[in-house]
DNA sequence: CCTCTTAAACTTTTT
DNA sequence: GTTTAAGAGG
């Protein structure tokens, strides 16, 4: 393509962001505004013009981005050209640099990078070395603090000197973190390695500490784009500034409407605060969405208004008016997915689609479950993205933890993992002994066991001989590694270590899909090494290469477009992805808003954020859903629908349920939620669908409602709300059953008696004479299934049965005697 | 030192 | 309901 092709390519404004390459710039870019077109585009023209790709360094937030636009980009200005550009990650394209620079930072190139996982076993380890309760020091806490703190370039001695670090350490009752990240750090470095945040922290320190280095980087990276602006972190900020502080030729391009990474320590100041850092900033903003329908951007508009923290901005689409948005309301989760499943179904067949056109968004990954199974059932092709992502899986990483051995033997949460795996007879005694020595010394676990004498490592004459056994294994690997490919050498260690032996010794499901990983690995590894060889690069087909490579890749990284299938993914992990139809599912409180967040106006935000992404990623449907009761941690819990749905431009929604009581139930929700939330200015309007006449049945409900609903919202708005939901109340405990008893079988008072203050509860119906008087034809509301006609009675007795044909869930038979329902009529 | 059984805690979101 | 931790017994 020509320079002109390019811009012909583009709206006037887009145009504009592209032609402008004189200093700083800030893209504002509203959904689907044509942020990545404009980043690719962009980086194409100045190819074009005659800038070397090489001197090109574009971050992404998914190494899956980078890839695609580095394609986007090859097919504009050839492939040649754009195999060259620096694209990637923060963290992958700074971990390359680190290893390159590595001996300025005091670490060798074969560094090893911990992920979540090993960063936490190495704090737990810590902390019980220090004789602290592992119960008040969580090591998921703790690393969060010190992960916060790296992100803002905080180093453990700036961390023990500051003051108002120890003080909310103190207040916490956490005075010792301070300790801990010292060691911590230590033990990294003793370890030969960094964790996900180290990566930027030393990428800043290594170039502050090395103007030549620095200079270096900086007069190569003519140009400087990053994508996402608004999910990076301080110490993204300031790196991305040492490389442009000279030729301030930066582009940044984000929206703040779709920061949803502030727990990650993203910071939205980052692009608010950017025209101050850069004064000769020119700002630009994209406005018009190409992607959704006029009604889904309004109504994604008329969501975000409610957020007070945000860069003004109009974003309108001149596409079709398109339908309005829909929420749906389940009885269940079980059901919830069934009606989604059907509106699939429905929509794919009106719409003559394919499977690859739904995303099934959710809140959290807990949340897939209930649309797995039934999606399964009905044969309807998915995709998981995200959850426990493949590297995660205990075969993987022991697999991997050899590896990570043989290229870095200091590496000792890999050295703990696999020092007695397969069972080799080293067992907890002798680490914890292999551990203190290392200590005493100051040094890796794998010294200690290289020279046992000179570390004063005391273990019995027959340990001893296992350890160095074990030491001999990995030795012998460590001589073929710059021999062997990654799968030559992959497949013997695999084969040496006894890790096969052991896998394939049982034949169990699980063990099953244990081997089907541990081939899916070896297949990897084959790819790898052949993919490069094609490529002709032969000098980068080691396990070393291949261990790089693998360490920041995600699950959402691989992609089999192929095969058409439905997408199952948590928001967050939809973020610049769209499709024809998105289902938002969950949209209840506490779980869309968190219940982690409800109490903490900026995290409230967030979240309201996060609705705006998963709306914003429709084109043509949207379609929400929020379920009455839904199963958590093994109980079942009521829930009342998010507040968030009336943030929503009332006549852009549509409402539909499956039985006439949900109506009951949103009056109430109307009520309870009234003006609690601090950013809604506006009054509770009753003008929806379960408008003001509806109302005023309220009173009416209170007494008439079946049993399952009587534990709905309670009409008066409550002047606390609890942090978090009261255990639900076991209907089969003992002391509900004497309270039962004591309040003559009303379950209604017992649960008030309970105490469930404000937080619905589980209202399993007692056995009550009603159950047993069902007569064909009746329509009864059960739990889960919802609303169904019986349609068949038989037997007697304790053991008559009851075929009912439910609305959403199909037919299903109960067994009257533990079936959970009440009559409707 | 290993393994099996039972108990408890647990869930945001991710590079 | 699931996964991980601790404890007992071999």
């Amino acid at each position: 393509m020509t320079i002109d092709e390019i811009l012909g390519a583009l709206n006037p404004a887009q145009q504009e962001a592209v032609r402008y390459n004189d200093g700083p710039q800030l893209v504002i870019a509203g959904a689907g505004s044509g942020k990545t077109r404009v980043l690719t585009y962009k980086i194409a023209y100045l190819i074009q013009s005659g800038m070397k790709p090489w001197n090109i360094l574009a971050l992404t937030f998914t190494n899956k981005a980078a890839n695609e636009m580095k394609e986007r980009i090859g097919n504009i200005v050839g492939h040649k050209n754009s195999h060259y550009i620096h694209m990637g990650t923060f963290h992958s394209v700074f971990s390359r640099i680190l290893r390159a620079e590595a001996e300025h930072i005091g670490f060798t190139p074969a560094f090893t990078i911990y992920d979540e996982q090993d960063s936490r076993s190495l704090l737990k380890s810590i902390i019980k070395e220090m004789g602290l309760d592992d119960k008040v020091y969580k090591p998921a806490t703790v690393h969060n603090r010190i992960s916060r703190a790296k992100n803002q370039l905080i180093t453990a001695e700036q961390y023990a000197r500051d003051g108002s670090a120890q003080a909310y350490d103190d207040q916490c009752r956490m005075g010792k973190i301070s300790n801990i990240f010292t060691v911590y750090v230590q033990r990294c470095r003793q370890a030969n390695a960094m964790d996900f945040d180290d990566l930027l922290l030393y990428t800043f320190l290594l170039f502050r500490d090395n103007q030549e280095v620095r200079m270096k980087y900086a007069l190569n990276f003519q140009y400087v784009l990053v994508d996402e602006y608004q999910d990076t972190n301080y110490a993204q900020q300031c790196i991305v500034l040492q490389l442009t502080k000279e030729n301030q030729r930066v582009c940044v391009v984000g929206d703040d409407a779709q920061s949803i990474y502030a727990f990650r320590g993203a910071n939205i100041d980052n692009i608010l605060n950017f025209q101050t850092i850069y004064p000769q900033t020119k700002l630009f903003k994209l406005e018009q969405n190409y992607r959704s329908t006029q009604r889904i951007v309004q109504a994604a508009n008329s969501l975000i208004k409610k957020n007070i923290r945000q860069i003004p901005k109009d974003v309108y689409s001149r596409k079709d008016e398109g339908e309005k948005l829909i929420l749906k309301h389940a009885y269940s989760d079980k059901e919830e997915a069934t009606i989604v499943c059907k509106d699939i179904k429905r929509i794919k067949r009106e719409d003559q689609c394919d499977y690859s056109d739904f995303a099934i968004l959710y809140r959290t990954n807990a949340q897939s479950r209930s649309f797995e199974e039934e999606m399964r059932k009905q044969a309807i092709p998915y995709r998981i993205y995200g959850g426990m992502s493949f590297y995660q899986r205990k075969e993987i990483k022991d697999v991997l933890a050899y590896f990570r051995m043989v290229i870095n033997p200091n590496d000792e949460e890999a050295f703990k993992r696999v020092v007695n795996y397969p069972a080799r007879g080293i067992g907890d005694t002798t680490v914890q002994k292999i551990a203190k020595a290392a200590q005493a010394r100051e040094t890796s676990f794998w010294n200690v066991i290289l020279h046992p004498s000179e570390n004063q490592l005391e273990v019995n004459r027959g340990t001893m001989a296992k350890i160095g056994l074990f030491r001999d294994l990995i030795s012998s690997f460590a001589l073929k590694a710059n021999e062997l490919d990654a799968y030559e050498l992959g497949k013997e260690i695999i084969k040496t270590s006894g890790i096969s032996a052991d896998i394939y010794s049982s034949t169990d499901a699980e063990a099953l899909s244990r081997q089907e990983n541990l081939t899916e690995l070896l297949a990897s590894l084959q790819d790898f090494v052949e993919t490069r060889r094609e490529e002709g690069r032969e000098e980068a087909l080691f396990l070393s290469d291949y261990l790089q490579e693998v360490a920041l890749l995600t699950d959402l990284d691989s992609d089999d477009q192929a095969q058409s299938r439905v997408s199952l993914m948590t928001v967050h992990a939809a973020k610049g992805l769209e499709f024809p139809t998105v289902f938002i599912v969950g949209l209840e409180e506490n779980i869309f808003p968190s219940q982690l967040s409800v109490d903490n106006p900026r995290e409230l935000e967030e979240e309201r954020r996060l609705l705006y992404v998963a709306i914003t990623r429709a084109e043509r449907h949207c379609i929400m859903t929020c379920a009455k009761n839904r199963w958590r941690y093994g109980k079942l819990e009521f829930d009342t629908p998010s507040r968030f749905i009336r943030d929503i431009e009332p006549s852009l929604l549509v409402e539909e349920s499956s039985s006439p009581s949900d109506e009951f139930n949103l009056g109430g929700f109307g009520r309870k939620y009234q003006r609690d939330d601090y950013s809604s200015e506006t009054p509770y309007r009753g003008t929806r669908e379960w408008g003001n006449e509806r109302r005023s049945w309220g009173a009416r409900i209170q007494n008439s409602r079946p049993v399952a609903s009587q534990f709905m919202a309670d009409p008066k708005p409550k002047v606390t709300t609890p942090k978090r939901p009261e255990v639900a109340v076991d209907p089969f405990s003992e002391s509900f059953k004497r309270q039962l008893a004591a309040n003559g079988g009303n379950f209604r008072r017992v649960a008030e008696a309970v105490g469930n203050g404000g937080r619905q509860v589980v209202a399993s119906s007692p056995q009550n004479a009603s159950n047993s008087s069902i007569k064909e034809g009746d329509v009864i509301e059960h739990q889960r299934f919802g609303i169904g006609t019986v349609i068949k009675i038989e037997g007697s007795g304790e053991n008559t049965k009851a075929t009912v044909e439910f609305k959403n869930t199909g037919t299903k038979q109960l067994l009257l005697k533990f079936a959970k329902f009440t009559i409707v009529k």
